[in-house]
DNA sequence: CACCTATATACAACTAGACAAATCTTATCC
DNA sequence: GGATAAGATTTGTCTAGTTGTATATAGGTG
């Protein structure tokens, strides 16, 4: 380990003092400026270090705020039922969701087709961020027949959950009909949202939920970030 | 599209609920707070983001009250004979107007030579805005003459129409005679009548109405603003 | 030469917090 | 019911601090 370079013994002194806990999962790194005072070197060669622990995914940055220690990466469980909560619950992380946008609108052509409603009827149109111990993993867009389920944007705004927003509507189970999963690269604002770098890759899956008769209910499109996240199918 | 800032972004995001009538003509945007929340990035990004859409003249905002989305701009057609009411109509809006004052003084120098009246004539001052779909497009000042039309301002007063009120008196057709246009700065009060900013631009018209004989009527100063209106000179 | 490391400076983009000014809401009184 | 006053909301303005980006300079190395 000898013969490294200046940024390469920071980068490696930062690492241990995260690995370490010595710096919090979730906690403010010194600024930009304290550390070059601290290891008496200029900006520019902390910077070098951080951005490397920002491609080993160790730290997030926002500008104007501060650098942070990032959270383990989740595993998320893409099955017949797939229920946001309880898969995280499942894989010892604490979920949580923030509202973006809850409004109604009329559908798109693709969300009419994929509902099998017609054509510019109304939808509500759900939109937020999902967490896993106060880190965002993904964002997610919903849409809801308005003519099969009027209330159910009340149910939302009051229980914070589809599923059971859906049990008030009477609908007690649904099943994924259909996952569609590519890569995209993230937009500046999905990136400000998942706390990643605009064109970091993220999972895209487009789904389909249907009630067990098989008529549709919700059509969604969540964005994971791919830093964040790993899909499993297992069966 | 790509590289671009956060408060780009939101501004092209906003702009979109805009045109696609998401967000309605007229209606009031989210709160600066509830915009930074749903964007996840301080409220001063959301005003630069905002003040951009403002600069585009998709939004105006008012300070204690909210922000607003304007209205598409009104075409004003200037013809032979030029009807406030008729005009919006046939623009598909709805004109009302306010009495900002109505009242009777002597003429000035300009308005007894156009008016072709005695210097220090009494004249009847009408003023007020003029409103699209509930937004203020135009200040107006008109003048006539008192001794011609003795009982026009209980007329105005009741009517709220100088085309009606002037049949009242027996002119059942007038005519543009002339029309002169400049463009000028809105002093503070104009801006606030017009919920503008002082400064914006102002199309001036100055034009005189007359009879079928070529007799005067009517003296009149017209500022719209020039973000809400825009003149049309087709024959 | 080409390339990496490191320094230095300057500016842009964004966050953070505080306060002022205008407006809206609500309770209260008569 | 209407007027008034107090409080909460909302936009406007200001100062300061932090990360992101660009440019220029210099030394060392293959």
């Amino acid at each position: 380990m000898k013969n490294q370079t200046l940024w390469q013994g920071i980068a490696s002194d930062l690492e241990n003092e995260i690995v370490a806990g010595s710096l919090a999962r979730g906690s403010r790194l010194p600024t930009e400026s304290m550390l070059s005072q601290r290891y008496g070197v200029n900006r520019h060669t902390i910077r070098k270090a951080l951005s490397h622990l920002a491609e080993k995914s160790l730290i997030w940055s926002k500008r104007g705020s501060g650098v942070f220690v990032m959270q383990k990466p989740t595993i998320y469980s893409m099955g017949e039922r797939v229920r946001f909560s309880q898969n995280l619950l499942d894989a010892g992380r604490t979920p949580s969701r923030q509202k973006l946008s809850l409004s109604q609108r009329l559908a798109t052509h693709e969300e009419a087709s994929s509902l099998k409603i017609k054509k510019n009827s109304k939808v509500h149109h759900y939109e937020g961020i999902s967490f896993a111990d106060d880190e965002p993993i993904a964002l997610f867009n919903s849409v809801f027949c308005s003519k099969r389920f009027p209330a159910l944007d009340k149910y939302i705004e009051d229980l914070q959950s589809v599923t059971q927003a859906l049990k008030k509507c009477g609908v007690n189970d649904y099943i994924r009909a259909s996952t569609y999963v590519s890569a995209v690269a993230a937009s500046s604002l999905q990136a400000n949202h998942l706390r990643i770098k605009p064109n970091d890759p993220l999972l895209c899956t487009t789904s389909l939920n249907t009630d067990q008769s098989g008529t549709p209910i919700e059509f969604g499109r969540t964005y994971f970030s791919g830093k964040h996240v790993t899909l499993s199918y297992e069966a």
